[in-house]
DNA sequence: CCACATAATACTGTATCCATAATTATGGAA
DNA sequence: TTCCATAATTATGGATACAGTATTATGTGG
């Protein structure tokens, strides 16, 4: 349809749905109804089809054979399961990216981190998402492996699934930051190691964070 | 086509397609003919594309937009990337596959130990890869923890792509098979620091194998 | 009134068809 | 002869059509 974007159909539906499941318009657990869903977004089945093998592969979706596609339950026994996972693997990039950055490199961070601590003070939550998710993206980056950053991306989605993840950090926004803080600090001293250990804590913080509120709603998932 | 079978088509195709790729069959940059392979195996390219998008998503194969589909070539700097990566993650599970390992456990793996170290005495390097991957695949499996099994199995999938990976386990098999009783060691001590120590060694001596093969062979990839 | 069997319906999975874009081949001009 | 433009061919991407199975509804028997 648009001739500047070389992206196929299939591509654009997979991202849309994908914003629709992270902003939990579809729920973990809900059928996707094919049918209707071509028919909302004026297309054809194929190329939605074809989505969702996509998203299933990225484990946002449940295909069952004959059963049709259902969107991914996450378990408290998953998040605990990923969340460790993720601890180790960030840590790593902190430990690469400290060794790769040059000084402009850190400026760059340093510059979304202030980003941060505005949105901090002036209590814009949605800012401090943002600027939290391109400093850790930033990171990723700097630590230049391609399949780290994959892994890491692949896993965070599979995150995202979670109601409760998002809603964790409203919960300690100064303590998040307090922790951004010395990440920040590792880079300028440009010590790795503290950069790895500062970073694992900080996840599993964020873990910690999520159990209190699982522990107090109850609910599983 | 059999009613015993819950599986669909695009599965069973990205299954045949993954073997062929593994098998060094469809080799890296070789470009997939839909309407040949189709015909090949009997079927419309509906479900064949379909399973070309599930191996795109797991990195076998890369779909370039109004210009088919091509088995994904892996350079030198990925396999660098990778093993590293591999190595970590793979330690990690050695850790949590001692904690959770019961004594039944181990002896199950001590049973397929035994198989490797068989088909080290009698030569027989095909059963050796065999009882190789099984023993990694059951000590990521006592981890019991469902995603870094997942990324673990991503992984190797892609390392899978290169022929030099598994060349590289011919010229090393003696000190992969002292490596893995180190790793046995370790389990019937239930000593989890040292399993993830050695675990780690064995996988980067694996990508020092391959880098010598590198360097002799010059080819990048 | 409930349970089970059978029929109707709806959805998934696969095949076929068509449009559009990319590649290649062909011809002409420099 | 070589380069470029244009036409023909071929392959990809999407839409539509069809077959088969799971689910649901309905009716009958206990």
């Amino acid at each position: 349809m648009n001739r500047i974007a070389p992206t196929a159909l299939y591509q654009e539906v997979a991202e849309r749905l994908r914003q629709r499941i992270f902003a939990h318009e579809l729920t973990p657990g809900t059928w996707i109804d094919e049918q209707k869903l071509a028919e909302q977004y004026g297309i054809s089945r194929t190329p939605l089809r074809e989505a969702l093998k996509v998203l299933a592969a990225e484990g946002l979706v449940e295909l069952k054979p004959r059963r049709g596609c259902y969107v991914t339950e996450i378990s408290r026994q998953d998040l605990d399961d990923i969340f460790p996972l993720m601890a180790m693997l960030e840590a790593r990039c902190a430990v690469e990216a400290v060794r790769h950055a040059k000084p402009a490199d850190v400026r760059d961070l340093k510059t979304i981190h202030e980003r941060l601590e505005a949105a901090s003070r002036e209590g814009r939550i949605d800012a401090f998402f943002e600027a939290n998710q391109e400093f850790h993206r930033r990171i990723q980056e700097l630590a230049n492996n391609r399949w780290l950053l994959s892994v890491i991306q692949d896993l965070r989605k599979v995150l995202k699934l979670s109601r409760l993840h998002s809603l964790s950090l409203e919960g300690r926004l100064q303590q998040s930051l307090e922790e951004h803080r010395a990440i920040m600090a590792a880079f300028e001293a440009g010590d790795a190691a503290g950069a790895e250990r500062v970073m694992h804590d900080h996840l599993l913080s964020g873990r910690d964070a999520l159990a209190r509120i699982q522990d107090v709603g109850g609910k599983a998932a």
